[in-house]
DNA sequence: TTAATATATTCGTATATCCGGATATATGAA
DNA sequence: TTCATATATCCGGATATACGAATATATTAA
């Protein structure tokens, strides 16, 4: 189970924290869209995300070849509120560049 | 100025999670008192010390031979917001013993 | 001064983490 | 089948982090 020394850990790297942000709020997006946003190679990208997987802080759904990942939507209530706090701050200091999807349509 | 990258990279250690949750609500204690509470050499806890003190998670006060740390009250706001939901899960899960002051009297 | 106490820092070592190219796997289409 | 695409995993190397004994520093008292 999530513990919450787990959760910062996992929250504590540029490119995870990354991922949270893109994903918060915005229901599921696809692998493709989350590598489009981040600029590091598609490996690194599934590195992390398989790491948010372990945590369950994140759940995958798998639509043909693509991968559509979301916020785990059975976290329990302190990493929901911890995810609120940190969410908007993490946007602005990390300057992601939010794009409409590219490569599916959900 | 504090990340919340930073925050949570310093908030995923059991060992610095555990003093973030000593100090919380508590004002003021000791060194002796944390390195008493926590099952750590000194130089162990001292050096986490440390780094809360460079991420300006914490504050020192000297007294005498005697080193009082709280909370940075000037923490912003997101980061308050982030300890308040985190804090109570981590007491949980960490076991602490908290007891009272046993070297120094503040 | 010197001694004692509280805390911080240094240092070598062990371990963990990150990276990204290469490769493997899974799925759908032809 | 075979091919193309999307994603995941493997791997070696680089870097970061954690540990704790030893040592240094700061302060007070004698």
């Amino acid at each position: 189970m999530l513990t919450p020394a787990q959760l910062c850990k996992c929250l504590g790297d540029d490119l995870r924290l990354s991922l949270i942000c893109l994903l918060h709020g915005q229901g599921e997006v696809c692998v493709c869209d989350l590598v489009a946003a981040i600029s590091a190679p598609q490996s690194t990208v599934s590195r992390h995300l398989a790491q948010l997987r372990q945590c369950e802080l994140v759940v995958a759904r798998r639509q043909g070849t693509w991968m559509h990942y979301r916020i785990n939507p059975a976290l329990p209530d302190w990493a929901i509120a911890t995810l609120e706090s940190l969410v908007a701050p993490a946007r602005a200091s990390l300057s992601l560049t939010f794009s409409d999807s590219a490569c599916c349509e959900t």
